[in-house]
DNA sequence: TATCTGACGATAG
DNA sequence: CCTATCGCCAGAT
């Protein structure tokens, strides 16, 4: 059978990412079960197939889609998810997480 | 089958 | 902080 194409199990990686958080490339690429390098097939799959939540896929780096960054960050904020200086805290919305245990009362926030 | 491209990741400078 | 280079994977030509 092996009907499970690569696109299918991205996809199906992708609609698992719970709502108000987001998942970088390398970890719906490896959620789909390949390597961390495949992130880049992963984006392409994103971009072609419809129906799926692809403003929950951010980069490695917090950082949104480039070239709808716009699209991407309204989308977001519309989930629930703030950005920090145009990035994604990744630590702050890893499913599984919800808040880094060190994020003390301290000036954190902003900047 | 070979080559290039792409909504990437990581490391080096 | 930024740019540059290599590595990885799948799809299109």
């Amino acid at each position: 059978m092996t009907g499970t194409g690569f696109a299918d199990r991205v996809a199906a990686a992708v609609a698992s990412i719970p709502a108000g958080t987001v998942a970088t490339y390398g970890e719906v690429a490896v959620e789909a079960g390949f390597a961390v390098g495949a992130s880049r097939a992963v984006g392409n799959v994103l971009q072609r197939v419809e129906g799926l939540p692809w403003w929950r896929v951010v980069t490695a780096g917090g950082r949104l889609v480039p070239g709808l960054e716009e699209r991407h960050a309204q989308l977001l904020a519309a989930e629930g998810v703030a950005l920090s200086e145009g990035r994604v805290r990744l630590d702050a919305h890893r499913p599984g997480r919800g808040r880094l245990p060190s994020a003390g009362p301290l000036g954190g926030e902003h900047r």
